[in-house]
DNA sequence: TATTGGCATTGACCTCAATCAATTTTTTTT
DNA sequence: AAAAAAAATTGATTGAGGTCAATGCCAATA
């Protein structure tokens, strides 16, 4: 298991995950698709699957163009991804936190459509695709989870998709907020009120469509009708009720 | 294996279809997951679908809410999905061709999140899920079918999440009648000019996130120009470079 | 043939958010 | 700590496209 070191890594705790990346360890294995699995399986999941970092933010961990042969999962930090348009300009397709699997996108194309860009000191699992497919073979709940992955992601695009256009600005902020509220919470408990930002919010502008002006605007107004505390990297949640009533 | 017959229908092909739906005299077999099956596969996959038909202009496939247990392909007719938002405006969400397959949204989901509805006289192979699973599970070239299929479903919905905003509605109209072109010639061969639409400029509209009034409008400007020459129910192709220049 | 209803089209108007431009704040580098 | 770079904010302006309202066009039914 081969493991790249960063040169200002100093942190005890990712040398641990370098050093016993069975999935028996693992941090986030209560949100993994390995999830029920017996031993012998699990056994096969730890051979195809592999600890990968720390990547640096802004260090790619896949690129847009490379051919597919794995999907991953974030095990610490935060990834975004990303595609470049034929004219140039780059869209933000996602975001994923700890526990959340990423890559799928390639599953069945040639290419891989987006790059997968770290947004802080990051470890992934790499999870080589084809083996992953014949283990799924030999154990119909993986099977079953990894088709679950994939149904969701479909649903959750196509309800992006939905919220295309026709949504005013703040409506799309809210809906952005309230979604992110609820994953950081599953993974971080429900009573949290702080919300560290991982990403930019340029980022998260360019990912709901609209123009960074635009979002910081929107956040001001939150801001001023008492829903949340607008920060500079995060934010306080203050009525999460108010919040909703805008999400829809 | 039973079959609805339409009050109406006096359709002798489409009781051929109903007299013997076997898989091997399907007539879109040439486009379904079940490429390259071996004889004993073929039988199995033959088992957990059916044809199911006519469905009437209008009428519903399945409905948002239902429990999931059946994905689809369109074998003749044409489809569109739609989802109700919360408050209560319809998304037109997907539009299926013969030989291409719907309801995968509902794949690890509690419920369907989507309506499926014929927007012509239409015939559909209800491929029960939970058995395809199982026989996934035995044959290796049907599973990477499967797969493939879901994650270009999932590139593809990205894709649409793309374009949804940051896009003039002009370039908007044009991807979408590149794609369509693409997606009628690769049935009915490359050198169709002439295009029927099988679903309304609303909905096309809607599916696109513009206003019917601007999809009018963008259509007769791209008329004017000489691109395509517009027509109620369709359009036909003039300038297939100029169409691909403004799609980007 | 007249009538009804559903789409599609067209024009007038107005709103929201993109863009441009200028600071200010935060983060990184020296 | 100072300087430089990057990100975020704020204001002013503008334009794409949504909304409203009226009209035209078929196709289906009487």
């Amino acid at each position: 298991m081969q493991v790249r070191q960063g040169k200002g890594e100093k942190n005890n705790k990712l040398r641990l995950v370098a050093q016993d990346d069975s999935c028996d360890k693992c941090a986030t294995k209560r949100l993994c698709i390995t999830q029920g699995l017996d031993a012998e399986q699990l056994g096969a999941f730890d051979r195809l699957s592999r600890t990968r970092g720390p990547f640096r933010p802004g260090e790619r961990i896949f690129r847009m163009g490379d051919s597919f042969h794995s999907i991953y999962a974030v095990q610490s930090g935060a990834v975004k991804t990303e595609a470049v348009s034929d004219d140039g300009r780059t869209q933000v397709t996602g975001f994923y936190l700890p526990g959340e699997q990423f890559g799928v996108e390639g599953i069945g194309q040639a290419a891989i459509p987006c790059d997968a860009i770290a947004l802080k000191n990051t470890w992934v699992c790499e999870i080589a695709f084809k083996p992953l497919e014949e283990l799924c073979g030999r154990s119909p709940l993986l099977q079953h989870h990894l088709f679950s992955v994939l149904g969701e992601k479909i649903c959750n695009s196509e309800y992006q998709f939905m919220m295309g256009r026709n949504m005013r600005a703040e409506r799309r902020v809210a809906r952005f907020l309230k979604c992110l509220v609820l994953r950081i919470r599953s993974l971080e408990g429900s009573e949290v009120r702080q919300f560290h930002l991982p990403m930019s919010k340029e980022d998260i502008a360019n990912y709901l469509g609209v123009a960074p002006e635009t979002l910081s605007r929107t956040l001001r107004k939150l801001d001023e009708e008492g829903m949340i505390r607008n920060e500079a990297k995060g934010f306080e949640l203050l009525d999460i009720e108010a919040v909703n009533r805008i999400a829809g």
